[in-house]
DNA sequence: TCCGATCCTTGACCGAAATCAATCTGGCGG
DNA sequence: CCGCCAGATTGATTTCGGTCAAGGATCGGA
């Protein structure tokens, strides 16, 4: 069916191929969808990880365009073909949907953090929401949050998710670090010391 | 198969009967759907016009609360009915994955304006969505985006749609009306004066 | 028509985060 | 090993929007 592509970190996945639009599946990576007001603001507005689903079936085209954060494998299909091949498998549409119902719920609760928290909340709610997500990677189940993990962005890309500049994203880092909340060994390495007092910040 | 109800504005639309989960559908009026911090600061992260569709079907139940902004009616179903009706009704799944799909672009075009956008430019893009949600009330199609409309919305709400406060979408409504951009002949009432003023502020 | 409640506007002031401007760090190629 | 450079940090300053605090408009009910 789908062909596979691997992608390689900060490459756009391009969305026109032979004149048709693709979706795609994540097969291993990470990748962030974004939208950019016409003086070149970027807000990231989905990330996509491992069995996530992107672009846009049906009609419409979306806004957003598609990089690779890290090094990543998708697989593929031109839309036209997905479109017809999903109108025949209702268990696929049914799959579709509810993964598509999970994503406007986890961004919708991002809405509230971009409208109403301030930066240390919303830090303190990335790291949590981080720590989560890159917990399970792997392929066993539910090992709970993570301590330690490595960001799949850099301070821009933290600053363009969470709707703040770089320089007040480093800001708040230096102080979770100075009050011993966190522990910062690599430049993208994160290390949780004091999840409660995170948790307290969040709001 | 659904039951009908009215909620008069101001009314929350109740998420329990009989133990069980309702969804529904939008027969008339609008509905803001709303997440709050712990603390009590509120974000719109979604409203409901007519035709429309809410709740959450399939297993977890979403954060948001409904309130009617307007008197409404609408169309409840049982969760569990629904969800089994669905899987029995690929049409209203496709129907369904198309809407959720749209609501998805809608929300994210959302946290643009959320993230990265000033005080006016959040305003100027309102009016503008406004406009254009606003237009096809009635029955006919397409008459384009209206240039004198009524807000289903109090200056509170377009502070929690928009993540400012009453006073800053206040002070920012006298600036558009000194300047000519608009006239504002009663409290909830909004007539275009300069729809080429308000692009250009929205960016 | 008057009263009261609610919503809205306006003003003065403040503070959080943006902006502007240097450094600093660390990873990489030569 | 050194120098380079993108990315990150830090500091000084500004500004936008929030907060606090009065008024003013509008609507419904007596």
């Amino acid at each position: 069916m789908g062909r596979r592509r691997t992608v390689s970190a900060g490459e756009p996945l391009i969305w026109e191929d032979d004149d048709s639009l693709l979706v795609a599946n994540v097969i291993e990576g990470v990748l962030k969808l974004t939208t950019s007001t016409a003086d070149g603001r970027e807000q990231i507005v989905g990330v996509a990880y491992p069995s996530d689903f992107i672009g846009r079936p049906f009609g419409q085209t979306s806004a957003a365009s598609v990089v690779a954060l890290t090094d990543a494998r998708v697989c593929v299909f031109a839309r036209n073909d997905f479109d017809r091949f999903a109108r025949d498998h209702p268990e696929l549409e049914h799959k579709l949907l509810e993964r598509t119902l999970a994503e406007l719920d986890r961004t919708r609760a991002w809405m509230v953090l971009l409208g109403r928290k301030s930066a240390p909340e919303k830090i303190a709610t990335f790291l949590l929401d981080m720590s989560e997500r890159l917990a399970d990677n792997g392929c066993m189940a539910h090992t709970g949050p993570a301590k330690h993990f490595t960001l799949p962005f850099s301070r821009q890309q933290v600053a363009d998710l969470l709707g703040l500049t770089i320089e007040t994203v480093s800001r708040q880092f230096t102080k979770l670090k100075a009050d011993g909340v966190v522990a910062l060994p690599g430049r993208r390495d994160v290390e949780i010391l004091d999840r409660a007092a995170l948790q307290t910040l969040a709001g």
